[in-house]
RNA sequence: GGGCGCGUGGCCCAGCUGGAUAAGGCGGCGGCUUCCUAAGCCGCAGAUCGCGGGUUCAAAUCCUGCCGCGCUCGCCA
């Protein structure tokens, strides 16, 4: 609790350096929550300091607390200090408190989420090979990536989402190949035969027709020499940026793009800007790395005229250690072009960040040491595990797939038909309108509610839960609060100025117990997002919007805002506190926010 | 075989830059609606934190050895 830190941190700091402390600011660092209720707000663990001051941790925590009890319990903010055990104990004054946070958030809902200077970052995600539709294991980066956009977003920083386009190699070449020589009927014939002619779910999004291309011509790529012999001249014409096959590849590849942006699009996610791959050869700067690398002292020949860079000596183990980036023919490989990818990002933005699935831990490694040779700075990387099925990895290419667009379809239907059991009063657009809302936030959060490097394992009833560890839940009390203001609305009052009334009285007095529990919570929402920034970790601040719609139906359990026609102000105005968080948290999730449901 | 990641109640999962009584959810059992949305709230039962060593005043957390699962070791992307 960063408010209570500020407050005690000097007093605290003086008297350490009395009792002989020779590193206050160590031991300061050291300060954390507790984890009960009644062990304060905050605590200083005093058991390093035990044998420099040649008593236990008991005493000196207990003459710490003597020591400073008497000057932080005289100013603003700190109501009491105690010890237990060898740790000091804090209480935060929660009527000081809530005048500290409950203006600011009211006055400038857009800032709850600033905690420390802003920088711009450029956030490279999902970036899939265009031949297919997002099934639920590729969605990961996308979701994963979107958070990361929009807590950055919250925090206040100038964010840039992009997604690297790999508009040539060997994907594209086969779904362009596939369309130039195959046919609808050639096609069913082909997937026929290995048990793989499902109709489409979605017959009329270009990537759920045109995936079959790629799976047909994969199978027949299997069998017959003759394909992987037309695939490979269009890739070789690709890495050649040869202008007549890059346009045919777009025609392939563009609808199917579309098709899998139309489904971001559903989920909320969207992107500010677009990359191709094939930029980096066109421009030039893909020979220049590959000429600069050629005098790295790592560098290596091969007997073909390959060039790669030695990682031996770099940390990299395992039957290989060389990193290739030039082909014996002198053509570029996929990592080289993401290094000049990495070069012309950091043009772009103060902060680079990577959604990466965790089979590319080695090669963003290969990719981060050749990045060093080039004195270019390395970008954050945040990697994820994969979402397996109960019988195996997903796999486009196989067809061994469960389809976003089912995913989000199921969902949706189901969210439909539980608020349609819940609600007579509504319209079948306004049940559909709610239902999508809750489907959707639903599956993102059951993505996002488990830490990256986790792997799940899908299961319909996980993904589609609805319980209380769960995005409804967060919206459920949202929308509770949102009704609460509509109420008072209706009844004639002017919540707006009621509000703004209470704020300027600031009468904190007499809170009760979980309205006090609830001001606690509230203060710490920045504090909450920005560690879980900073650790990387959605879940987190997932995890910290859970315990606040916890604490806000606790609140709400035994603090009416209206009694018997009457308005509470000092309710009203913690319940309208939370819902501006709420709102705003959930914002920063992608869950989506709605007023009623 | 080498490297990296993961292993927490019956199930899912948080905590992992070491700190107090390991936090939630599902499932099970039992309560709470004359009162702002019960998709809610309250309570009970259930965990030798994969196993063995080590470091430390203190280990789920750090080190190490095993075991299990995943990813990876292409002049593919």
């Amino acid at each position: 609790m960063r408010q209570l830190s500020e407050v005690i941190r000097g007093t605290v700091w003086d008297a350490l350096t009395e009792m002989g402390d020779e590193n206050p600011d160590g031991t300061l660092a050291n300060l954390t929550a507790p984890p009960h209720a009644n062990q304060g707000d905050l605590a200083l663990p005093c058991f390093a300091l035990a044998k420099a001051m040649k008593k236990s941790p008991q005493d000196i925590a207990a003459d710490l607390a003597q020591r400073v009890a008497t000057v932080l319990t005289s100013i603003d903010g700190c109501s009491e200090v105690g010890s237990d055990g060898g740790f000091c104990n804090f209480y935060v004054d929660v009527e000081w408190l809530a005048t500290q946070i409950m203006a600011d958030t009211l006055n400038h809902p857009e800032s709850v989420g600033y905690f420390r200077p802003p920088s711009s970052l450029l956030i490279e995600h999902t970036s899939a090979n265009p031949n297919g539709p997002f099934h639920v294991g590729r969605s990961r980066n996308a979701i994963l990536g979107d958070t990361f956009v929009r807590m950055h977003r919250l925090a206040g920083d100038d964010v840039r989402a992009e997604y690297y386009v790999d508009d040539m190699g060997k994907q594209v070449g086969i779904l362009a190949w596939a369309l130039a020589n195959l046919n609808d009927e050639k096609v069913s014939e082909i997937l026929a035969a290995e048990d793989m002619d499902e109709a489409p779910s979605h017959p009329y999004k270009e990537d759920h027709q045109r995936v079959r291309y790629y799976q047909a011509a994969n199978l027949l790529k299997a069998v017959d020499p003759e394909v992987e012999l037309g695939v490979t001249k269009l890739v070789q014409a690709s890495e050649e940026a040869d202008a007549e096959v890059l346009a045919i590849f777009e025609s392939a590849y563009q609808p199917v793009l579309d098709g899998m942006l139309e489904t971001l699009d559903r989920l909320g996610i969207g992107f500010d800007s677009f990359t191709k791959e094939s930029r980096f050869i066109v421009d030039g700067s893909v020979e220049v790395i590959m000429d600069t690398l050629g005098k790295s002292e790592l560098h290596g020949t091969a007997e073909n005229g390959a060039h790669y860079l030695e990682l031996e000596n770099r940390g990299v183990q395992g039957k290989s250690t060389k990193f290739f980036y030039q082909r014996g023919d002198g053509s570029s490989l996929y990592a080289t072009r993401d290094i000049a990818y990495h070069q012309w990002k950091w043009t772009e933005a103060q902060r680079l960040m990577n959604i990466l699935g965790e089979d590319h831990r080695l090669q963003s490694k290969q990719v981060g040491i050749a990045l060093d040779e080039l004195d270019i700075r390395n970008p954050e990387v945040v990697f994820y595990a994969f979402t397996k099925l109960p019988d195996g990895k997903m796999s486009t290419r196989r067809g061994n797939v469960v389809y976003m667009d089912d995913l989000l379809d199921e969902a949706c239907a189901r969210a439909t038909a539980i608020v349609e059991e819940m609600r007579d009063d509504l319209s079948a657009e306004e049940l559909a309108a709610i239902g999508e809302a809750v489907g959707l936030s639903a599956v993102r959060y059951n993505i996002i509610r488990v830490s990256p490097e986790k792997g799940i394992n899908f299961r319909w009833e996980d993904a589609l839960s609805f319980d209380s560890d769960s995005a409804p839940f967060i919206m459920y009390s949202h929308a509770r609060a949102c009704s609460i203001s509509r109420k008072i609305t209706a009844q004639g009052h002017d919540v707006e100025s009621l509000v703004a009334n209470e704020v300027a009285s600031g009468n904190w007095a007499n809170l009760s117990d979980s309205a006090s529990t609830l001001v606690k919570r509230i203060a710490t929402f920045s504090e909450a997002l920005d560690s879980s920034i900073i650790s990387q970790r959605p879940n987190l601040f997932c995890s910290y919007l859970l315990s606040l719609a916890t604490e806000y139906n606790r609140f709400y359990r035994d603090n009416h805002v209206l009694v018997e026609g009457e308005v509470n102000s000092q309710n009203l105005l913690l319940s309208e506190v939370a819902r501006i968080l709420l709102s705003a948290g959930c914002s920063g999730m992608g869950i989506i926010a709605i007023e009623s449901m």
